[in-house]
RNA sequence: CGGGGCGUAGCUCAGCCUGGUAGAGCACACGGUUCGGGACCGUGUGGUCGGAGGUUCAAAUCCUCUCGCCCCGACCA
């Protein structure tokens, strides 16, 4: 391909509302271009890149034994409504209506169709297992889409779902799913981790996430040198150390103790001089249809995945100011769990394992001190919701646990039989009875993964594609196209590295070599050819890796052959 | 949805406070010099100042409404 024949059109500045590397060098690359909140272009060399990667997927996932198909994007409210999300999916549910009035959405994700796909014709656990993916455009309306491709709202998604008549035939599927990823994300040369994950509200049991290590990641990943590794809102930890002896006697009920203008932990600690250990900490939230207490001790914090999951809500934030006062009948910032009735008390362990500790009052001021759970409160549900923390004693081997951030490239759930039974996908077994298919979804974000690829991979110069996800693998460069030799020392390099089957982009524009530099190192071919005046009189050209950047003067006619050894270390 | 900010040329922005001829750099076109790391000189093309209403002799500028976009907090591939 010629550049002059080509569609790339490099930008000098960052688009003002790239914030992240991988977006403004997208954008500059002339990669992808933004025509709405969340919604882009995949440019020429851009679509090269997701194409590259879309290849790739394909295979693993063949290799795997999924079988690929295309559902549609628009889809009809009825299997929505048959599987309940209609009503449970909210706002991002992006729903439109056709000129009869009739109701569909934009699909998000496609399990009610897949599900009616497959129960309209496997009937048997003859014809199960079954797995099958399309790689397509969902769209979620996202509340802040940003980032560009990272989180966008229209985005490509290779998506599979597999149905089984075993939890034994769906671990085997959940295991080939996550070599398939493996193998994935380790021919994009990307560095990442899988982790235990939340299922959301796509549901289900065991679930892991393929996270992309980078420090503009929007998620935060706990992870061990055991190979423990976990979405943070998921992660659990070994046993915490106890907090700090009490200092004096433990009083036989608690004391009311004046607290004026103190509310927070760290404040209410130095005021009572205790430690932030020493409290209990009670956050008031308000779910679709009631309030609940939620108790951590004072140096925790609440995770509200966990929360929500103990809970089994779909909707959970913490209540408004006004709502605490009503609920516990104090000024917010004094609330505490003794005395308060008719919400639901939901502790942590190690609350509940306290022998005694200092909390709010429930009045405006003050606090109790000498509070002892179990003899002073009950709790309705004991259940594990401390956020981990740096540090904290890895669950399975007790190290220190590490928190780093991730981007989220890929996501394997085992659904059981949530669309199954909602949706009757039933198989008859070899008894002739009527079972619900047991599922399992594997999603895999594609832009994502490219902008992943651009977070981890570049300098200031511009992108470094690893060679798999390159737009082209290689780059060559006629310095001076008018100049006679150069011209045709370019022509008869471009055509030989075509011969011999190597991705090229000739730049033969007429720019000054700077501008072709810059480009070459932002757009970021793996290897680059420069013929250029001298070099080519003494039959030479110069390769370089984008990688290093080393030049290296090469005979024109081992250039071709160099190119390709060049490749291989790319 | 709550809080903050921005919409002026293809791109990045100034001008707005204090109303009076719409600007710069880059890009683009032409001419010349230059040419291995984003050249220089000259000439030129290009803008209903996001949109609608209002105030005013006069609005990019002040007011109201609206649309879009971005940033900070709760969702997800």
């Amino acid at each position: 391909m010629r550049w002059s024949r080509y569609f790339l059109y490099t930008l000098r500045d960052n688009p003002a509302d790239a914030e992240v590397i991988s977006h403004q060098l997208l954008a500059r690359a002339g990669m992808i271009d933004k025509l709405a909140a969340g919604i882009y272009t995949y440019l020429p060399p851009g679509w090269r890149s997701i194409d590259k990667l879309m290849r790739i997927v394909r295979e693993e996932m063949n290799a795997a034994g999924a079988v690929e198909l295309v559902m549609p994007c628009i889809q009809p409210a009825e299997l929505w409504q048959e599987s309940g999300r209609w009503q449970a999916y909210g706002k991002e549910l992006l729903r439109i209506k056709d000129r009869h009035e009739r109701e569909f959405c934009f699909a998000p994700t496609a399990e009610e169709v897949i599900t009616d796909t497959v129960r309209r014709r496997v009937t048997s656990y003859r014809q199960l297992p079954v797995n099958l993916y399309q790689v397509h455009t969902k769209f979620r309306d996202e509340i802040r889409p940003r980032f560009g491709l990272m989180r966008g709202r229209e985005f490509l998604m290779k998506d599979a779902y597999s149905f089984h008549a075993s939890a034994a035939s769906l671990e085997e599927a959940y295991r080939a799913m996550e070599h398939a990823y493996r193998r994935i994300f380790d021919r994009c040369g990307l560095r990442y981790t899988a982790v235990e994950a939340d299922t959301g509200n796509i549901g289900g049991s065991e679930s892991h996430e393929y996270m992309v290590l980078a420090d503009t990641g929007e998620d935060a990943v706990v992870a061990c040198a055991c190979g423990y590794g976990a979405n943070l809102e998921k992660a659990t930890t070994g046993r915490i150390a106890e907090m700090p002896a009490w200092p004096g006697q433990i009083p036989s009920a608690p004391e009311a103790v004046h607290t004026p203008g103190t509310s927070s932990v760290p404040d209410v600690a130095a005021f009572l001089h205790l430690q932030e250990p020493h409290l209990i900490k009670t956050m008031i939230f308000e779910t679709d249809q009631e309030f609940v207490v939620a108790l951590v001790r004072g140096d925790d914090e609440v995770n509200e995945i966990k929360l929500k999951n103990a809970l089994g809500c779909t909707h959970l934030q913490l209540a408004a100011e006004a709502k605490v006062e009503q609920v516990s009948g104090g000024a917010m910032g004094y609330s505490g769990p003794v005395g308060l009735r008719g919400v639901r008390l939901v502790a942590d362990p190690e609350v509940m394992r306290m022998p005694v500790a200092a909390t709010g009052a429930n009045r405006g001021d003050y606090h109790l001190v000498g509070v002892v759970p179990g003899r002073d409160f009950a709790a309705d549900l004991v259940v594990d919701l401390r956020q981990a923390r740096v540090g904290d004693p890895c669950p399975r081997c007790g190290s220190p646990l590490e928190i780093r951030r991730g981007i989220e490239v890929g996501h394997i759930f085992k659904l059981g039989t949530k669309y199954s039974k909602a949706m009757e996908c039933h198989y008859l077994d070899a008894q002739g009875g009527v079972n619900p298919m047991i599922m399992g979804c594997y999603g895999l974000g594609l832009g994502r993964t490219v902008a992943a690829a651009v977070e981890q991979n570049h300098d200031e110069h511009g992108i470094i594609w690893p060679r798999p996800l390159a737009p082209f693998e290689a780059e060559v460069i006629a310095l001076n196209p008018d100049d006679a030799t150069v011209g045709q020392t370019a022509e008869r390099l471009y055509g030989e590295l075509q011969s011999a089957g190597v991705e090229v982009l000739f730049d033969d524009r007429d720019e000054r070599a700077g501008v072709k530099f810059n480009d070459a190192d932002l757009v970021g071919f793996p290897v680059r050819v420069v013929v250029g005046k001298k070099n080519a009189e003494q039959g030479l050209v110069e390769l370089s890796l984008r990688r290093d950047r080393v030049k290296t003067p090469t005979p024109i006619a081992d250039a071709a052959a160099k190119v390709r050894e060049l490749l291989e270390q790319a």
